[in-house]
DNA sequence: TTACAAAACTAACGCTTATTAGTTTTATTG
DNA sequence: CAATAAAACTAATAAGCGTTAGTTTTGTAA
């Protein structure tokens, strides 16, 4: 009868969330089963329902936090940051800075949103599209004065999301490209080009 | 007591391997079931088995085909194009295209590798592996001869490709952006950057 | 020590899953 | 028309799923 460690998390049922987000980033939402999740925190698969409500809240806890933390973050940034580059820019860093740091809980919320159970699922594409929306006006402002190349704003406002999500593999890699190296590198690329 | 029809596609077993990668894109591959899957088809379940062996054969048949058709591809670039920079621009020209001709294919690939069983599993990671590792040296070639300016190619071969792979975002919204605007202006963004 | 609440346990429920076996229907060919 | 092969069917299997009910243990505070 081992009991659930908070560890680092405040409560038990933090714990319960960050070791779901591990399980499901490895075996995805679908494939990883209760009892597997209770093995990991060393109880039984019925002793969880002291904590939670169901398998599916658990995944509207972590989408829920990471739309969360990107919502504040964008938030900061439109109002703290000056020109539209130095914002795009701050983006950048935060993707960069959130994936070393909540990797597991992004990329269940990346990867396993569509299993969310409405009215959750609608509420988080509602986010990620406002969220898009706010780049590309972000870009288009850039473009408006002169700050940025005239091309089209929704493959710019594609190309840079992707390019951040696409973290997800450095994370496997990191080792061998420091995290500065990677966030200058990056936003170089992307506002400069790799043209010489 | 209805036929499995063929479509399109040359055999029996292609169909019905086209319909699991619809499904697999919509559910998920684990999500998804063998009796949703003959349903689609107009059959029972049971009946799929008279043309496949397993489930998980249906998504070693997908993973498999799209890997043939990227190392087709890579291949044909390497031999034809001159310049590196050309080289890329052909990459991101053919990601964009396999992006809109076989979606669903390359979208499960994409997002249901995970599932795959060994020996395909690391089949798929070492041939994933080589394609990067091989952008990676087209990136080198073209900064040792001044083609491009140096950047870490690790993370610009990351950029390049999640950005070509987050076209699959593109898919839901093509009809505000043309084939040809997303090639160029994405190849333009991805080589001369973002800043005027 | 007693009382109470939190949180673990065991056991089971009803349901879904991929897959198999055995049978029947359909289509093709001699 | 008869024979054969392809491909459908029905029925059942064993395993795993999330979850619930009821019970027992554990930790805390009076």
């Amino acid at each position: 009868m081992a009991k659930i460690q908070p560890g680092n998390s405040a409560t038990k049922k933090e714990a319960i969330i960050q070791k779901a987000a591990t399980l499901f980033k490895v075996k995805s939402y679908t494939a990883a089963s209760m009892r597997e999740l209770a093995e990991m925190l060393g109880v039984e698969a019925s002793s969880l329902y002291n904590h939670i409500g169901s398998k599916s809240e658990l995944l509207q806890a972590i989408c829920c936090k990471v739309v969360k933390e990107f919502a504040v973050n964008l938030n900061l940034i439109e109002c703290n940051s000056t020109s539209n580059i130095s914002k795009i820019e701050a983006i950048i860093r935060f993707h960069i800075r959130i994936m070393l740091y909540n990797f597991d809980e992004v990329y269940v919320a990346n990867h396993e949103w569509k299993h969310l159970k409405e009215p959750y699922l609608s509420d988080f594409l509602n986010f990620r599209r406002s969220y898009e929306k706010k780049l590309i006006v972000l870009i288009e402002s850039g473009m408006a004065n002169n700050e940025l190349k005239i091309i089209n704003p929704y493959v710019a406002t594609l190309t840079i999301l992707s390019a951040v999500r696409g973290l997800e593999f450095w994370h496997g890699h990191k080792k061998n490209v420091s995290q500065e190296v990677l966030e200058n590198d990056m936003i170089n690329h992307l506002l400069t080009g790799l043209l010489r």
